[in-house]
DNA sequence: TTTGTTACCCTTTTT
DNA sequence: GGGTAACAAA
């Protein structure tokens, strides 16, 4: 490794990376523990890149792979930086490197919990064999204890399971008292903070009979891992380097934990951009980030990436002009070295069905162009925000994968399979058993409540339910039931008890919805998922830590090749690039969303969002600002058409930034525009056959 | 006790 | 335009 000059994978990082690269690693022994470093990576500065080859860095200097622990936003991001890393290193050593164990701790801060605290649960006085509630389970089960407690009458607008779910969230992981978080951010429900505190504590108490662990649980069991002075020391010793990703969203909960694993910041690396931080919803704080400087006895070091590389001067510009009204911008600028003479694109549609023709006949014309659908994305605030659009896209056959909104765990019969899987695997989680009972007709909430009373009584044995006399509706699929019951408590014939399952499921599914084809369709994508699961357990756990995209025809298409549009929300595509950008409905009410306009704080989130979707753009950006939308069921409004008025983020100066595209027919209601359809539909028409020939 | 019906509410972002 | 609570009917 010797010789002049940096080593080899070193080279093509500029100073600033190698800076942070390298930073505090002994070249001459084996890698050990430096003092804290905080990467402050503005967007588009290769921060995942810098990060890898941080990693690969220690690697290649002899640090032991099983002591890094690398914590990311996502699983996606997860497995994207251990791939870079595995590159960087097999071509630094000049041979592939035996990955297969190494890295192993490479995750999300949700999944590497769930690890640990199913490793130690022994010592935790928890079972192993816990089941982790996804957000839809947790909702459940809040809801029914709202309602055991009677806390759902009463007409006096008692908060909803969502909301009670998400101050009970907020406070956990912000970490502070539920009467401060519901005068600051849930003013509306502060009237019940005494039926709160009794909710969350029934809530706490259910989950513990029931063996279950929701999302935050498994951060707080880690951290309560981390300050228990034998467990933390061995979770220490095991981890000497520790490096995270997206630092500025991380919560007081999360740098708790961070902070337990490096009390002295010994070891530490974070990585963060201060300007893209969205996360405030779910408790994430700036100023983790802020006062990372500060949180440790000894001296963190801070070092900057400014260099952008994706993006061209153009979209830059516009990205500093928004980011230079903000309160706190802290003049910082992005600085680009990517000529372009194509600024960002202004774009004035008649409506919703207007913007979604133009997306559509623009994504086109660049994929004529030669641009392929993958490399553009149409982003949004929210992800409903592009109904039309997909209705316009499957309309012209255009593949699409759309990330982020609806999951499809949160659909009725995914949810309806996944009960009969996490009753199996954890027979004391009421919450499935109350669901997969009540599929039988006939059975409402009195006979399951009976009959889950009962199994608890038995040891959980389900033969002895044989005994008791089902409602007269049931009597026929009783002993089926029964059977299935018996079977799958004996069994790890995995993924077997699948198909043992959809026998007994499917022919219900028909009774229970309407258009089963399509539900049917999701559970075929679901066992193929569970075909490449080892285990029931991992199944359910990978499920719950790492959903799946949405139900319905775009979900689950596993080919990797497809040349697919991406449509997302914003706060989905953070991390990611595009080299053309379409961002949907710029405009007032909608970025910024209504409802997140109530602080100054909050609005402050929404430019950064409105940033984060615009710095993923490296060639193209185009804004849509339609002139009227459709609101509907605002009872003071009614349904119907609204002017709307562009956001108020795009403000003279930074409209400056961009060209305003005036179209053929802007202001008339659309003729202009169907004017122009017939040509590009036949050229479509011939592109298309192409598309799927072959 | 379960199931069906009606009237009324609120409508975001995610591990 | 979907979830939810209250009421009615089997």
């Amino acid at each position: 490794m010797g010789g002049s000059g940096p080593e080899v994978h070193l080279r093509n990082l500029n100073a600033e990376q190698r800076a942070a690269v390298t930073f505090g690693i002994d070249e001459s022994g084996a890698a050990r523990p430096g003092p804290p470093l905080l990467i402050a990576a503005g967007a588009g500065t290769g921060k995942t890149t810098t990060l890898a080859h941080r990693v690969a860095h220690l690697l290649i200097h002899g640090a032991d792979p099983q002591r890094i622990l690398l914590l990311t936003f996502t699983r996606r991001a997860a497995e994207d930086m251990t791939g870079r890393v595995r590159q960087i290193c097999s071509r630094a050593l000049g041979r592939e490197i035996d990955f297969g164990t190494a890295l192993v701790w490479a995750g999300t801060f949700h999944a590497i919990a769930a690890r640990l605290l199913r490793e130690f649960a022994p010592k935790l006085g928890i079972s192993s064999g816990f089941t982790i509630l996804d957000r839809s389970d947790a909702q459940d089960l809040m809801d029914l204890l709202r309602e055991e407690a009677g806390l759902a009458q009463h007409r006096k607008r008692f908060p909803k399971k969502a909301v009670c779910l998400e101050i009970c969230s907020f406070a956990v992981n912000s970490g502070r008292p539920l009467a401060e978080v519901l005068a600051r951010r849930f003013s509306w429900c502060a009237p019940f903070e005494a039926e709160l505190r009794r909710l969350f504590r029934a809530y706490a108490e259910a989950k513990q009979r029931q063996g279950l662990l929701d999302y935050d649980d498994l951060l707080m069991g880690w951290a309560q891992m981390l300050e228990c002075e034998r467990l933390g020391g061995i979770l220490r010793e095991r981890f000497r380097f520790v490096l995270v990703d997206e630092y500025q969203d991380t919560n007081p909960l999360q740098a708790r934990i961070v902070e337990g694993l490096c009390p002295d910041g010994s070891g530490l690396t974070a990585v963060g951009d201060e300007l893209q931080a969205i996360y405030g919803f779910r408790a994430a704080s700036v100023r983790n980030m802020l006062e990372f400087g500060r949180r440790f006895e000894q001296p963190a070091a801070i070092l900057p990436l400014s260099t952008n590389y994706r993006s061209v001067v153009p979209v830059l510009d516009f990205a500093n002009a928004l980011m230079a009204e903000s309160r706190e911008s802290f003049g910082r600028r992005l600085v680009g070295r990517r000529r372009s003479e194509e600024r960002p694109w202004h774009v004035p549609v008649a409506d919703e069905a207007d913007q979604a023709r133009y997306v559509v006949e623009q994504v086109l014309a660049n994929r004529e162009a030669g641009m392929r659908l993958r490399d553009q994305a149409v982003l949004m605030r929210s992800a409903h925000h592009a109904g039309l659009l997909e209705l316009e896209l499957a309309r012209r056959r255009i593949p699409y994968r759309k990330y982020g909104g609806l999951r499809l765990l949160e659909a009725a019969h995914v949810k309806d399979l996944l009960a009969f899987l996490r009753f199996a695997e954890n027979p004391r989680d009421r919450m499935a058993g109350f669901r997969l009972l009540q599929l039988l007709p006939g059975v409402g909430p009195a006979f399951a409540r009976k009959v889950l009373d009962r199994l608890e009584g038995l040891g959980f044995d389900p033969s002895g339910l044989a005994l008791l006399p089902p409602p007269p509706a049931a009597r026929g699929l009783w002993p089926d039931l029964v059977t299935l019951l018996g079977r799958l408590r004996g069994s790890s014939d995995w993924p077997g008890e699948l198909a043992a399952i959809r026998a007994f499921y499917d022919p219900l599914a028909g009774e229970l919805y309407d258009e089963v084809e399509g539900r049917l369709a999701d559970l075929d994508q679901l066992a193929l998922a569970a075909e490449a699961s080892p285990s029931r357990r991992r199944f359910l756990a990978d499920l719950a830590l790492d959903p799946p995209l949405g139900s319905g025809l775009e979900a689950g298409r596993p080919v990797q090749d497809e040349d697919d549009l991406v449509l997302s929300t914003i706060h989905s595509a953070k991390g990611r690039e595009w080299k053309a950008v379409f961002v949907l409905f710029v405009i007032d009410g909608w970025i910024p969303s209504d409802m997140a306009t109530g602080s100054p704080e909050e609005i402050e989130e929404e430019r950064r969002l409105l940033y984060v979707a615009v710095t993923r753009a490296r060639d193209q950006l185009q804004l849509l600002v339609p002139l009227r939308c459709h609101v509907h069921a605002d009872p003071r409004i009614g349904d119907g058409y609204v002017r709307a008025a562009p956001s108020r983020f795009l403000t003279a100066a930074v409209r400056a930034r961009c060209t305003s595209r005036r179209r053929a027919g802007q202001g008339d209601a659309e003729p202009a525009v169907s004017d122009a359809e017939p040509e590009m539909l036949l050229d479509l028409a011939a592109r298309l056959r192409a598309m799927w020939e072959r």
